[in-house]
Formats: structure tokens, C-alpha cells, sequence
DNA sequence: CTACGTGCAAAAGCTTTGCATGCGT
DNA sequence: ACGCATGCAAAGCTTTTGCACGTAG
């Protein structure tokens, strides 16, 4: 797991206490839309900007520290890569978000690559549909 | 494949030339976002609005005559579900987007309801990466 | 010191909503 | 004739952009 004022470095992006904050709250909130992420820290740096949100997830999704996945029809939502690489079930109904670790979805992976010639980006996966708690309470 | 005359009627919707137009939009352009269904119907009627299609692809896909996509970070596309049930593969460089017949997602599907509790809804998926061709291209 | 990053404000999408008119049933 | 559907215009959100200042390196 590279320490990130290393990689912001290594690339020639500048350490700024507004980078620190917002990857911070990513890795925090877990998964967070933009518009979360901006709430959290300026529940610390109050004058944090949302044109500056959008352009450091924009840098830290580059640097590969973040990523983000579709978890709604709406906005998307950043979550941090140091945890495991993983794709997500989200729940139509309750909306509940589950975290899979990839492995589980490796064949499916591999068929993909073998039989139409594409190679799939799992930590960008996301499937909807519903959880069986729902579906029981129909 | 039920007419859509039918279905509109069976609950309640009436039969405009709107919905007929916008419904015939979306299956003769494939994959198509809100804004190229409002530029192919107005080649027809130029006075369509964009709300009544907004508002007509909210109808059809509640009856079930069409789904959407997310096949770009942006806006949603629509297709029609005459043909068979399908998901997306989406190749991030060239735009290129692939439908693959559900069968193939099957066995993963199943995977997730056994071992997640979670009935997934495979129309909706959609996969993003890389296809060989841009991949050989590097 | 240099120029990258930020804050601010305005603009640019895209989508939704309220309302009066029109049209399908 | 009744009331849903549409067109129009305006508002609502989210995201982007231009610019001048501040600050990291």
C-alpha cells in the first residue's frame, strides 16, 4: 500500500492540506458521493470549495488512491483502493450497498476475456438488484 | 413480446403519438441517451419537448417496454426489450459497447444469489474495461 | 521565485416541476 | 366531458470553467 504523499509526489502533484482532508474523507466515509465528501471536510476547513472536491477526486482517482463506482442512478460515489479490491451489490429496494472481494467474481472475469475479447475493470463493477431480505418482504 | 398498444392500455396509460414516436426512437437507435431520443423524434415532430421525454421514458420503462443503461459515467441510455435481455460491455477508450446475451453472466449471477443473498438484475449490468483491440493498441 | 492549486463566481449541462392548454378515452 | 399528457418556461442540481490570489516546492 504506496503512502500517498509519495505517489502525489512521484508525479509531480503538490501536497496540499486540501488533498490530505479529501482523501482522508473518502477513506472515512467509504463510499461517498461528491457532495458527502465536500460536507465532511468542511465540517473541518469550512472554505473548502467544491470546484476543489471535484478536482482532487479527479487527481486521486488518476493516481489510482481512489476509485468510484455507480451506486445509484445519480451521482457516483469515491471510495478508497487501500482496503481490498472489490465490486458492489446494490439493493433497489433498501438501497443497502454490499462490498464483494473480487475473487468472487473471477470466472465470470475470465469468460469475458476469453469469450468476447474484453478485459473487464471488476473494482468498477457494480450489480443491481435486490437482497433477499427485500425480496421477502414482498 | 407483448404489443405495446396493449400494455399502455392494460394500465391505465393512454395512446399517444409522443409515446409511439419516442418508443420507436429508442428501438431503431439501439442504445440511446434522453437527448438523441429528443433529436430523433423532432426530425419527425419538431415540437416534441424534452420533458415529455423525459416523462415517456419514465413510462416505458415502469411497464417494462424499455430499460436503461449506464454505459458511460454521464447519462443514462435506453433500449428497447424486444430483443433479448442483455447487459453491456463497455470498452473505455474507443466508446465501443458490446451486448452479451444474459446466459453468458449466468452462472455468476447464480454465484451471487447463493453465496450473497442477492437476486441480481442482469438487464441493468453493464461492465466496463478495455477491449483487446484498444488493449493491443497500447 | 515560479507556477500549481485554490477559492470564488459565473456558466453550463442535464433533469425536474408548475401550470395552462389540448387531446385521448 | 373528464382528466391525463403535453408544451412551455422557469427552477433545481450537479459539475465545469475562467480568473486572480495564495502557497508549496
Amino acid at each position: 500500500m504506496p503512502d500517498w504523499r509519495s505517489v502525489l509526489r512521484e508525479k509531480g502533484y503538490r501536497l496540499t492540506p486540501q488533498r490530505e482532508l479529501i482523501l482522508g474523507a473518502v477513506e472515512e466515509l467509504g463510499h461517498a458521493t461528491p457532495d458527502e465528501v465536500l460536507a465532511h471536510v468542511q465540517e473541518r476547513a469550512s472554505t473548502i470549495n467544491p470546484s476543489t472536491v471535484y478536482r482532487t477526486l479527479e487527481v486521486l482517482e488518476e493516481l489510482g488512491l481512489i476509485r468510484h463506482a455507480h451506486l445509484s442512478d445519480r451521482a457516483p460515489t469515491y471510495h478508497s483502493v487501500t482496503d481490498h479490491e472489490h465490486f458492489h451489490l446494490v439493493c433497489r429496494r433498501c438501497r443497502k450497498v454490499t462490498s464483494v472481494d473480487v475473487e468472487d467474481a473471477r470466472g465470470f472475469m475470465e469468460s469475458l476475456t476469453t469469450t468476447h475479447a474484453f478485459n473487464p475493470d471488476v473494482g468498477h463493477l457494480t450489480v443491481f438488484g435486490t437482497c433477499m431480505e427485500c425480496e421477502e418482504k414482498t
